[in-house]
DNA sequence: ACCTTTGTTTAACACTGTTAAATTATTTAA
DNA sequence: TTAAATAATTTAACAGTGTTAAACAAAGGT
């Protein structure tokens, strides 16, 4: 019977509006504001329609991390088939990686569990400046014979900021990288960046 | 009269206890879990009464981050002098901020917008490996001529993840990276990192 | 026409942050 | 000591959340 095909479209069709609708609100409203009410009301139904296509909240947010790992490798092959040399095409996949996190940011704050909303002050918190300042001052200290610019100084901070930050944030939402690595990363990481420095 | 000195201090210690209680719900079940009347329960008032310390809840997030950052930069500090030499001081400072990460790991959470609840499925989806396999292959392709281990493409990996997701999530949760700072950064990671894989 | 199955909604439960009103306790004044 | 004023605390409520069970309506098959 064909009217079960076309009802079968239409259920997907339903699954697939009701995540649209989930992502439409994390991108307008932060994933902090997705509720399922809000959803029904996209698609015109009333909430309980929607533990038909997902099991709860959770399940739908994790197809969409799932749609944003397909987005993002889709890209990365993209751009690793355009590049000649391996070199060249590690290097474009990382930038197609970042890239991936801008254009998709919404996702990619899904898929790496970022959250936005706390913390976003920076201003009316002056508690906030004391490691950063510690840290500038010192890596101006280990510059000193070079009479660095000020934007040089920041270049390395935010280098040690960002491989550091990175790699615990990996390790928060993930406990499984590998024994031994953390270890390695973090000491040759900062080694080589000081010696970066210094020469 | 010494009375109304009794009566600031109790107010000063529910004030601490108001925060001690949070810590304690944010480290015990997460901070997604933390609610205004599990702290009035722990603090054996009613949640109305947190109003009379704290605006709201966040609020009550705030301070706690500013705690996170007043210890951080203590150990910091206590860190750095501890050392003579600049290098050293340098390093001992990210050391102590790695260290932080962990054994404060909530309130660094707190601090830097981490989410753990969702996504940390990792097995179960599949789709989650492609770019990490895309990735180690290029990897290995760059250093095909030198037979490298598996540790060793495992720890350029987890390199290179570090500080661009480090890079990103800095861009996400503050909006107030200098201009320029992020494609230098990036750029001279990206190339200095390959350059050392290559060597 | 009746029965069964399916799709959909309503109602409810146990929560959440937050506020206003009511209540209790404490201090002050007479 | 008692009465009034003030402060401390709680109760009740509102609007919202995720989720489930029951009620209802529509369609299908016999």
């Amino acid at each position: 019977m064909a009217s079960k095909d076309r009802i079968l479209r239409l259920k997907e069709e339903t699954r697939v509006n009701i995540l649209d609708a989930a992502l439409l609100i994390g991108k307008q409203e932060g994933w902090q504001a997705l509720s399922m009410r809000k959803i029904a009301d996209i698609i015109e139904y009333t909430a309980p329609i929607i533990y038909e296509y997902f099991a709860n909240k959770e399940a739908i947010m994790m197809e969409l991390t799932k749609k944003g790992y397909c987005i993002l490798a889709k890209a990365m092959k993209a751009a690793k088939e355009a590049q000649d040399t391996p070199a060249k095409q590690l290097e474009a996949l990382w930038i197609t990686y970042w890239n991936f996190a801008f254009t998709e940011k919404e996702l990619y704050q899904l898929m790496f569990g970022i959250e936005v909303n706390c913390c976003v002050f920076e201003k009316s918190i002056p508690e906030i400046e004391g490691p950063a300042n510690m840290l500038t001052a010192s890596i101006k200290e280990v510059m000193g014979n070079k009479n660095p610019t000020e934007d040089e100084v920041c270049k390395w901070y935010y280098t040690f900021w960002s491989i550091v930050h990175g790699l615990i944030s990996i390790n928060h939402v993930r406990q499984s990288v590998p024994d031994g690595i953390n270890e390695q990363v973090l000491k040759d990481a900062i080694a080589g960046i000081i010696q970066a420095i210094k020469e």
